[in-house]
Order: C-alpha cells, then structure tokens, then sequence
DNA sequence: CTACAAACCTGACAATTATCATAGTATTGC
DNA sequence: GCAATACTATGATAATTGTCAGGTTTGTAG
C-alpha cells in the first residue's frame, strides 16, 4: 500500500512530522497502523497510558475531560493533520483528555518509540513540535478568558464562527461539521438546555438558519458583533 | 557579583535552563541584566514584541489578558524559578498576556538570542522546554474545564487551595501571597463585588479567616469538598 | 494629623443560567 | 413498519451572578 506511506501524506505538512528527515519517516511509516474509527467511537479515555500518538487523516475528534459535577467539557476539536496524544508522550503522563470521534476518521497510530528517539536526536523536529505547542498554549489561554469573561450567548455565537473557519461548509452553506446540541453546550461549558435555547433565538433572529441537525451561518457580521459583545 | 551568575542560581534548578550546558550557561549570564520590580509594575504588556524572556529569581507577577469587556483575566501566576515570555519568543510572536508584579520582584531579563540559538543547538534543552510546555498545557486544559464547569463559589475556593499550595503560608497561617479582593476576582473569572460577597460568606461559615487583607485557610476540608461540589 | 484615594463591603435589583418537567421529532434496530 | 431510544424543543421556576448605588475602612502623601 504505498499510497499510506507517510512519506507521501499530504496530512504530514500540518505537523511536526515535516522535521523529520526520510530515515525517521521511514521509521515511523513502518511501525505505524491505520485505523478507521467510527463516529461515537473512543480513541483513548482520560487516565489512560498511552504508547504512541495518533495522526488524524480524516475526520474529526473531540477531546474532552470530565469534570467533577459529571458535564463533559470539550477543550479541543482535532481534525486532518493535527496529532492527538503528544502531549501526554512527551511529559510521559497519563492522558489528561479523551478522544471521541464526532464524525468517522481515519488515523494513524504511530508508536511512542518513533517519537521519542526522534525528538532526542533531531533539534529541528522537537523544535517544531515545540512551536505546535506553544500555539496550543496560547489558544488555551484565549479559551480560558473567553470562558470566564463571556456570556453563554457570546460562546455559542463564538462556536459557530469557529466551526466555520476552522472545517468550512457543505455546498449548501451549512457548516461541514455538525455537532450534536449537546456537544455544542459541552464545548461552551453550559447546559444543554440552555444552549438549544440560545440556538432557536440566533434562528428567530436571522443569524442562523438550520436544517435538520444542519446549522448554517446567515449574518456572519451579526453574529461577530455578537460574540465580540456589541 | 558573582552571586548573580546564572551558574549559581537555584532558581535555575526549577526551570529549563538546568539543562543548558556551560558554555550556553556562561553566554546567558554575560547578556543578562537582573531588575528590580515593585508591586504594581508592569513588566510587559499584551501586544509586546519581546526581545527576550524573563526569569523570576523573586516575587509573583500576575499574566492576564484583557477581555473585550473591559476585565482583565489573569491566566497565571507566575513565581520564583518560573520564565516569563518564553511562549512568544519560540513561536515568534506578540505576547498574548501582559505581565504586573503582585509584589515585588527580582528578575532577570534574558535576551532572546541566546535562548533561541540554544534551542537550536542542544537538543536537551529544546526538549526540557518542550516538557514544561506539556505541563502549562495541561495545567490550561485544567484551568478551561474549571471555569466552564465549576460555579463562582467553587472556582474561589479552589483558587485559595492554590494559593496555599503554590505560594505556601506565613508563620501566622495567612497565606503568603496576598491578593486583592479585585484580584482574586480577574483569578476566578466574577464581578468584583461577588467575590467579595462570596469570600464574606466563608468567613462567617468557618472555612478562612482574615486579618486585614490577609486571608488564612482555617478549614481546608470542607473547602476542598466545596471546591469540588459536594 | 489630615485629607484624599483606593480598597473593601453591603443592599437592592436585574439579568443570566440551571434545573425539572414534559412533549415533539428523528433515528435505529428488529 | 413499528417500537425503542436518543435527540431536540419549550415552559415554568429557582438559583446564580452581575450591576448599580451607596456606604465604611484602610492606606498614603503631604
């Protein structure tokens, strides 16, 4: 199966993966699996010890951390090019999140040794994986100010918008990621109720319009204002 | 003076510079320059392109950034051994926070050549830096999944169970950083006025006591099972 | 010491958000 | 196709939190 060399994906030039030199690719191209993994389907829990990353080719996953009142609260949706697990590798830590899929994947699992020996001999690579994180990081901080400085209405606008730019839409407009109401209230830290509720406003009011699960943006301009706090 | 040689600092033990080699080691302390902050002086702000890092031999400063309503979300508390800036000097970007002693301080600025020609150069110290990236990440998630889940009452209380933990307690019991009420407000996220209530109320319940502005832990317990909602 | 500013505190009220209850609407498996 | 199940929706109500408008205390400069 050439066509599953790393050496030839294309997903490889969203990472770290780039710094590495053909012998390391090689390396991690052979002791590689690909997996295909359901919507619904868990890619490793909380807690968990993990022996390796996983490369997302295709589709998206949430990573969330259950929190003490039982809410399940998404920090991060990874998708096509974004490695999941590298965290926890590089600190040798358990897993602080677990990786659900919301839409069918497919993925690489590359085991830790690859990693690690690489990121030990090759400065280029552990550098650019450094540069990966330090961007995590300050996205983290924008997601801590928003969640405690915006109201429930801004982060949903906030949400929308987001999935817009980050996965695009359907050739109809809708937004090419659909999440469920619930997982929408678990990335914005409310509760489900509330957060449909806000969604049949935005509706009413011309934001947005939806079409069975289907959200699509309708004022792109309103809805910044709104999420901005105007 | 020789006592301010980077190769004596103990500081440094706390930090990635451990795992610079002498040589480096001997650069940095030669390009170095040691500063005096006082309580309330601001060390960078948010927008800032910075030349350099700084490294915290003493003191706590405060590392918020300003929400477009108007509030000032501090993100981290940074304190002795600690190296602030480092985050915009790897990915080569403005700071995204600002920084303000919360009393005072003694750090040392290190221009970003020799940081950035290290990690470059030595593999170690790229990935010791790279590790403790992990762990403020992972700390982030943390801080993201409390924020959205935990009621004002609960993210307070954590925040003095931190507070005791991080910065430890004076020969009296009172904690030993001191923060203002509007502070601990722009911690956890809430209107001044409700963390003032919020803090009357735990007093009159038992669970701190005060002195002025000094706020000591009187029963860690029951604030530890009210920080996690029982 | 005194005046002034900053920080702290409290009450009243409004706005936001959560919770509980219930019902309609898709989806899925058989 | 039909039951079972999950998801979406809405109302009523309670709890939480923010805002405004005063106070009091504390700290500090002159």
């Amino acid at each position: 199966m050439s066509e599953s060399r790393c050496e030839n994906c294309i997903v490889r030039q969203f990472n770290s993966l780039r710094a590495m030199n053909k012998e390391e690719l090689k390396k991690v191209s052979d002791s590689k699996v690909t997996k295909k993994i359901k919507k619904g389907e868990r890619l490793f829990e909380e807690g968990d010890r993990l022996n390796g990353v996983y490369c997302v080719r295709n589709g998206v996953s949430k990573m969330s951390k259950l929190s003490p009142n039982g809410k399940d609260q998404i920090v991060k949706l990874a998708t096509k090019g974004e490695v999941m697990g590298q965290r926890s590798v590089i600190a040798e830590e358990h897993t602080n999140l677990s990786a659900v899929a919301v839409s069918d994947m497919e993925v690489c699992f590359i085991p830790k040794e690859s990693i690690t020996t690489t990121l030990q001999k090759n400065p280029n690579f552990t550098l650019e994986v450094l540069r990966h994180m330090a961007h995590d990081l300050k996205e983290a901080d924008d997601v801590i100010v928003n969640m405690s400085q915006k109201t429930v209405k801004q982060r949903i606008a906030e949400a929308f918008l987001y999935l817009k730019n980050n996965f695009g839409e359907d050739e109809d407009g809708f937004l090419a990621l659909t999440l469920s109401r619930e997982d929408i209230s678990n990335v914005v830290g409310t509760a489900t109720e509330s957060a449909i509720r806000i969604i049949s406003e935005f509706k009413k009011k011309g934001l947005i319009r939806t079409s069975g699960k289907k959200v699509g943006i309708a004022d792109e301009r309103k809805l910044r204002d709104l999420a901005e706090g105007f």
